[in-house]
DNA sequence: CAAGGTTACGTGGAGCGTAAGGATC
DNA sequence: GATCCTTACGCTCCACGTAACCTTG
């Protein structure tokens, strides 16, 4: 049993069987690997996969034990490379990052410009995905760090780290009923109104549908996306008042719509930054949340990750209050 | 980066930086050793031991996290070796356990003979320890599963399979003062009798003493010991009353010793077999679980290593309703 | 000088790629 | 015949052991 064999035994495992494909994506020849995998079957003592005439048709259930732990060890070998990159200061590599649609779109943007500066040679990988899937897809290994918001606890697996908090705002088009409110609005405002947010808000356990239940009412959708951009174009085309992160509202949006003033009708988000806990943070990736959120010290991340919890967190400011991305356009409220 | 070189590295590492040593333990060359520590160094860019003139004076912090993600590798390396093993019918290998003297002494010879005769080519190591090191050595990796007892919930890391349930005994010489009561015994029976019983009674969240404080009083301990044989004997020495484990009790003692009707003044103890979640169980492994509680199938216990948590173990039986091993010898109670 | 580590050298084996040889659809 | 896996062959490189050398108590 070698490394190599059990690189190539995922690598098959990942192109669906396919040793050609394989072969491909691991820069090697298809021989080479039919020759590792045999080698590796015969010391064993039992086939991995089960063959069909002359190719492979199924993983073995015993097989998919094998490769299971060979993508441990994988990401143990990964996580070597990476202590010896971080300490080199050799800052070439890959960040994947899966988070939500509003993140990408307005919160990552600014940061990840100031990561490629400062760390010109890395390739970020953005995944943007529904709220549901984000923590999934990142339990699942396929990315390096996850960013999401929640109204409360943090998330599940892994070390979350409190980045920023933010409100969510509620947008009409100018001219709108609403749009004249001369108060602070108040939930039986938007009773019966149809609504326009995320998709995530469809889910009982939603915050916003809570917040309606409270008041003994059901918010009526009429219509959900997982992008704040859609939203927005939606309240534009007059199908509702628009629900969404206070972060997807730029200044030029305060041409034809209007953020009414809503204060704490909804529970306070606080977006999450969640690392594995089992694998190595590579530099540029401590690097980018100080960029997010510059109240954290990436070394405190460090730290987070090899167990040493440190008590608390430092309460996150609010989105509003960050230097180079945080402000709710002045015009938008007038 | 090669297998071989984390395994060398490991090697080193485990003795005490010495690689002539190291080189022994792994069946190869000092020079052989040294060369591959040279390349995987070379290869990551940074020294993982610090050189004092020529000979190795410390690990590096670098180092010794690049050590503990070695040890994962090589553990899930044997991982997989394990699964070919059970897969093949290869039933050789070793099997270490950690547990207490009462266990290794009382319950475990049985179970172990018969483990033997089904499998001769395994190698049983036991390593009793005091109730309040097992768990720390099985949790610091150096054993393949322990077997340890609790008044109530299961131990903390890894997967609990209760055994049997059983009660502690109270035992006195033939001829002592509490020989010949002619009823229950009671806890102020015991209050300010010196007694005899596990070192682990010190303890102050010890199940026996809670019994005294529940009653108001406080246990007053002549002498402690690990070892349920030491006990009785300075029970026979008249040094006191005795409390142990009934699984202490054998034939014998009921020439010279009185066990006394305890019924349920002791809480009941469960002995849990602990299994690592992280390290795949050898068939003969499973079978021990059987040996010792019938009403265990080993089957369940992979299943349950699989993450597939039986919604509950079936409640165990009491040591001294177990076929081969338990009762409580009818002349000590006479 | 004893213990421990490094360097040098020759051998055997193993991994790789190229090329040819079956299956299966 | 197209696709995909296996077998065969030759080259290259690397891991290993032996032996000699160096360093430090």
């Amino acid at each position: 049993m070698t490394l190599t064999q059990l690189r190539y035994l995922v690598a098959i495992s990942d192109a669906g069987l396919n040793i050609t494909q394989a072969a491909e994506h691991v820069h090697a020849t298809q021989p080479g690997l039919s020759k590792q995998l045999k080698q590796l079957e015969d010391e064993l003592g039992f086939q991995l996969f089960a063959r069909k005439g002359k190719s492979l048709a199924n993983v073995t259930p015993a097989g998919q034990q094998v490769i299971d732990r060979a993508r441990i060890i994988l990401a143990e070998a990964r996580n070597i490379r990476a202590i010896a990159a971080n300490l080199r200061g050799d800052h070439q590599g890959e960040l994947a990052i899966t988070t939500t649609h509003t993140q990408a779109r307005f919160v990552l943007p600014a940061a990840i410009a100031e990561l490629k500066r400062l760390y010109p040679a890395i390739g970020v990988h953005l995944k943007p995905h529904g709220d549901a899937q984000v923590m999934g897809l990142f339990e699942r290994g396929e990315a390096d760090l996850a960013i999401i918001s929640t109204t409360g606890a943090a998330p599940g697996d892994g070390v979350a780290v409190p980045l920023f908090r933010w409100r969510r705002v509620v947008v009409v088009p100018r001219g709108h009923a609403l749009a004249g409110l001369q108060r602070p609005l108040r939930i039986e405002d938007l009773v019966g109104q149809p609504l326009v947010s995320y998709e995530s808000s469809l889910r009982p356990e939603s915050s916003l549908r809570r917040t309606f239940e409270e008041a003994g009412a059901v918010p009526n959708f009429a219509c959900t996306s997982r992008d704040a951009d859609l939203i927005k174009t939606y309240v534009r085309a007059g199908l509702g008042v628009g629900i969404f992160a206070e972060m997807a509202l730029a200044e030029e949006d305060a041409r034809d719509l209007k953020a009414l003033e809503a204060g704490s009708l909804f529970p306070e988000c606080t977006t999450w930054l969640v690392l594995r806990r089992d694998r190595v943070l590579r530099a540029y990736a401590a690097a980018l949340a100080g960029l997010i959120a510059p109240q954290l010290d990436p070394r405190d991340l460090q730290r987070a990750l090899n167990g040493e919890e440190p008590a608390a967190w430092p309460q996150p400011p609010y989105w509003r209050e960050l230097p180079n991305a945080g402000f709710l356009p002045a015009a938008l409220v007038a």
